[in-house]
DNA sequence: TAAGATAATTAGCTGTCCCTAACTTTGCAA
DNA sequence: TTGCAAAGTTAGGGACAGCTAATTATCTTA
């Protein structure tokens, strides 16, 4: 049984967050440029593009430009937010390296829902108005982590 | 190409991790139990473990007992950690309720390594030794979404 | 202990997602 | 303008993960 049409495979969601973040730093997406940031061969790149097309989430001819719809731009956005939020929340608060943070991201990315995503969202602008009232959280959670892990 | 045999799919961590859960709650998990746990096809649950006996996550003999490997059940509390840590984060920190923080941790497990996991705990540790001096940084954030969300 | 119920497995299918190799289309340049 | 290189697609295949239906094994109980 196939997805409904609204909802998206992690996979396919990686897709479209390559193709709007490809089409914002610059000119259209080309299959190929697609293939480069996911790491994919040419040829998965086609058939994921046929199905995002099935979707409605980008305007797909074969040998043509690829553009998001509409609603594809809206859902991709959203993608890339929960990444930006889980990311920002390992690196500013948590203190994990970026690399790590950033891969870590790019799979809790699919696993979050909007509330969680919002409520973190909230969270940090939270600690940060904290941080400006003169009390910074995550700089004392670094110290406390430095008391427990190095000793 | 196959994962490296110490590394499992998220669907695999999924039936380790009810193995561990139904092994702790009582006897010997059967594979109908399992079957039950995870909402899926007992045919399903005989290809899991094979895989799993593959990787000598399980022991498994085909209509026989099914336990975990020393090796296994170590992962499988490495991965229901990562559960509860998760879990605990979206509903004590964020105030998310209970099965929508359920549903984002049993995906998210998959998703964040021991480093991660290894932090989100320590940082829970520390709001709530924070909490034991007076500044409860939780419940502050409860007030600061009222006045965000609801107005 | 033999039959029926329950549990587990096998067989065969579907769909996703990726790959390589071969082929087609497009675009650029001599 | 033709011919080659780059880009894109098609064909075919493999691993994974689920399903139903049919079969086999085990257990229980009369």
């Amino acid at each position: 049984m196939s997805l409904p049409s609204t909802q998206l495979s992690a996979s396919l969601e990686d897709y479209l967050e390559a193709i709007y973040i490809l089409s914002r730093s610059g000119k259209a997406a080309r299959s190929k440029d697609i293939a480069e940031h996911l790491q994919v061969a040419r040829s998965s790149v086609t058939g994921a593009l046929r199905l995002l097309a099935d979707k409605r989430m980008v305007h797909y001819k074969p040998y043509g430009y690829i553009t998001l719809t509409d609603h594809g731009r809206q859902l991709a956005g959203r993608i890339v937010g929960r990444h930006n939020v889980l990311d920002a929340f390992f690196c500013e608060v948590l203190g994990i390296e970026p690399d790590t943070a950033q891969e870590a991201a790019c799979l809790a990315e699919h696993a979050i829902g909007s509330q969680i995503a919002g409520r973190l969202r909230l969270y940090l602008e939270f600690l940060d108005a904290r941080k400006q009232a003169g009390c910074d959280v995550s700089s004392a959670f670094r110290d406390y982590c430095r008391r427990a892990e190095d000793g």
